[in-house]
RNA sequence: UGGGGUGUCGUCAAGCGGUAAGACACAGGAUUUUGGAUCCUGCAUUCGGAGGUUCGAAUCCUCCCACCCCAGCCA
């Protein structure tokens, strides 16, 4: 592979953080974290940042964390505290034994509300969250300080001890911070920083019925944790001011946030709230759905970390919105797959041959490298026998220009077996559509050789038909047909641009028998086709699922295409 | 009309005052028992625009334009 050895390509985080070390900043030390909130699972966009911050780390010989932000437990759960553990594993990375939870330091983060309280800095407030909004003024107009920001420090501490122990309803009270009410940033217009909310929490149960706000609880854990650099996306910039207020009126130690612009992938929607509206709608079949672009949808689908990790290198790390085309994910997908990938036969839309002068019951067993340019995968047996299955876009009887495989008259190879030309067409009389095809092999060219130099243009994949094993293969395209679905302010709902043709479903395929008990998750490259991985849900022994991870590229296709024009 | 950001090839993206890296995509060609892979070749006289500073500007200054984010007791 390409990126992942060399040195790695400058960005403006690596940029700050090589000037760091070299200014000896936190004697040297590097620590990140991943803070995801457990309230959906991993995407490519989270997987951009999961690489970031270990990577960061690793490269320096730093350190990070994985941090749950479970700050809102009303919309978080267990389960998804564990499908992001296992996600983040199955990326590659190692967090030791250092997984945190914001919910870790609620005690501690209380008592630094107690402080700011002490140092006049923040005050209770009952005004109801719509005269909150009110009070805040516009984003021309400065804000009116709330007639509570007045309480006395003694009042204050009352107040929010009985907040915690359960005395007033939700809603009705909130701790702010005192700042400045007429500041342009709406951030610092005396923001909330504890709310009362009785839930039950997933990891501290019913303990605690007030909780932090993020910009509250984020950069005090980032500050408990000893993080040097805290890395988010660019909607937390204007937060910043706010993230080094508490830390600096607090005086602890104070880590470095930095933002960079998360990551848009064409053709796909990477927003928790769309990826939720497409699984709770029914438009796929689940946060898996091999279509979607969430870590455990790639996963099903037959990506590797590897792959991922290197896309997420190459797409780079900057401050402006992009769109990256899916054509690079596409692209370092194959790159892998292709090295590692062994090839095998399987025919997707079975066209029934019939070798005219292959005798009746005579079976061969051919051999077939796993990998033609790594001998070192070594090779398989594919019988070969007197009835065949081809590809039906393989053969046209009225070839167009340039098409170099089967039709009438001539002739092609059969990948590791023979040359065979076509000598018959059987037809259905009604329809006009093609049945079988009679065809005659010459015993000269087994292997797919011939000794007298005559040359072949079409080499086609094949399976016996006996000994072929049925299949069903998931065909998946992209998601969206726009590349950019939700691209219009007021535009159609992205849904509108939902490609129809995403799944196609084939049931009818045939493989060849090497396949019988294909382990589930395993990938393979159906030759000329593309990579298939086997289903690790729907797939078992009595019944093949695979779900094709990515086409081959396909020069037929644009020449074809081309013609047409 | 407030505050915070960003504008370099079709798409990402380096570049940090010395004369536009790289990747993907695309287009040619070689090669090939996968129309795959591989290998060559081509692909921004120009960096949102206009001025200015300088021997020299994508990089510095001024003005303008465009786009993104912010008015959750979400993160």
């Amino acid at each position: 592979m390409t990126t992942t050895d060399s040195t790695p390509l400058p960005n403006f985080i690596r940029n700050i953080i090589a000037e760091d070390l070299k200014a000896n900043k936190n004697d040297g030390r590097v620590h990140t974290r991943f803070p995801p909130e457990p309230n959906g699972y991993l995407h490519i966009g989270h997987a951009k940042s999961v690489c970031l911050n270990f990577g960061l780390a690793a490269e320096n010989g730093g350190l990070c964390n994985l941090r749950f932000d479970d700050t809102n437990p009303s919309k978080e759960d267990i389960e998804y505290v564990e499908s992001i553990k296992s996600d983040v594993r199955w990326l590659g990375f190692d967090w030791g034994d250092r997984l945190f939870y914001a919910s870790d330091y609620f005690e501690q983060l209380y008592q630094y509300a107690v402080q700011l309280i002490k140092l006049g800095k923040a005050y209770v407030c009952d005004l109801s969250a719509e005269e909150i909004r009110e009070y805040r003024g516009t984003l021309t107009e400065p804000g009116k300080d709330s007639p509570y920001r007045t309480r006395s420090v003694e009042e204050n501490l009352d107040l929010f001890e009985r907040m915690r122990a359960g005395e007033f309803e939700d809603g009705s009270r909130v701790l702010r911070a005192k700042i400045d009410m007429a500041s342009g940033n709406l951030n610092m217009r005396d923001p909330v920083i504890y709310r009362i909310l009785r839930a039950t929490h997933h990891r501290t149960g019913d303990k605690w019925c007030i909780y932090p706000m993020y910009d509250f609880a984020h950069g005090l854990s980032d500050s408990i944790e000893g993080i040097t650099h805290s890395i988010c996306t660019l909607e937390f910039e204007d937060h910043r001011p706010l993230y080094d207020w508490f830390l600096d009126e607090l005086k602890v130690y104070h880590p470095q946030q930095i933002e960079f612009a998360r990551l848009n992938l064409s053709y796909t929607v990477l927003s928790k709230r769309k990826l939720i509206e497409l699984v709770e709608g029914g438009y796929v079949t689940g946060w898996d759905d091999p279509r979607m672009p969430t870590i455990s949808g790639l996963r099903r689908r037959g990506f590797t970390p590897e792959s991922i990790r290197n896309f997420c290198e190459r797409i780079g790390v900057a401050k402006r919105d992009s769109i990256v085309d899916m054509a690079l994910l596409e692209h370092c997908i194959r790159e892998d797959l292709n090295e590692r990938a062994p090839r095998v036969m399987g025919v997707l839309r079975p066209l029934r041959v019939v070798i005219d002068n292959y005798p009746e019951d005579q079976v061969e067993e051919l051999d077939a490298p796993y990998h033609p340019e790594n001998p070192g995968m070594g090779s398989r047996k594919v019988p070969f026998s007197r009835v065949l299955y081809i590809e039906r876009e393989d053969f046209c009887e009225d070839p167009p220009k340039k098409f170099f495989r089967l039709a009438p008259g001539r002739e092609v190879r059969l990948r590791y077996a023979y040359y065979i030309t076509c000598v018959r067409v059987v037809k259905d009389e009604q329809t006009g559509e093609v049945l079988e095809l009679h065809c005659t092999y010459d015993p000269e060219t087994r292997g797919g050789w011939s000794s007298d130099g005559r040359k072949v243009k079409g080499t086609l994949h094949w399976v016996s038909a006996a000994h072929s094993l049925e299949a069903e293969v998931r065909l998946y395209d992209r998601l969206f047909v726009k590349a950019n679905p939700s691209g219009e302010k007021d535009g159609p709902d992205f849904k509108t641009y939902l490609n129809p043709k995403s799944l196609e479903t084939l049931t009818s395929c045939r493989v060849e028998p090497s396949l019988a008990g294909a382990a589930p998750g395993s990938r393979y490259q159906f030759e000329r086709l593309g990579y298939f991985c086997v289903d690790s849900v729907d797939s078992s022994d009595s019944k093949l699922v695979f779900n094709r991870t990515v086409s081959l590229r396909d020069s037929w296709a644009k020449i074809a295409k081309k013609e047409k024009k």
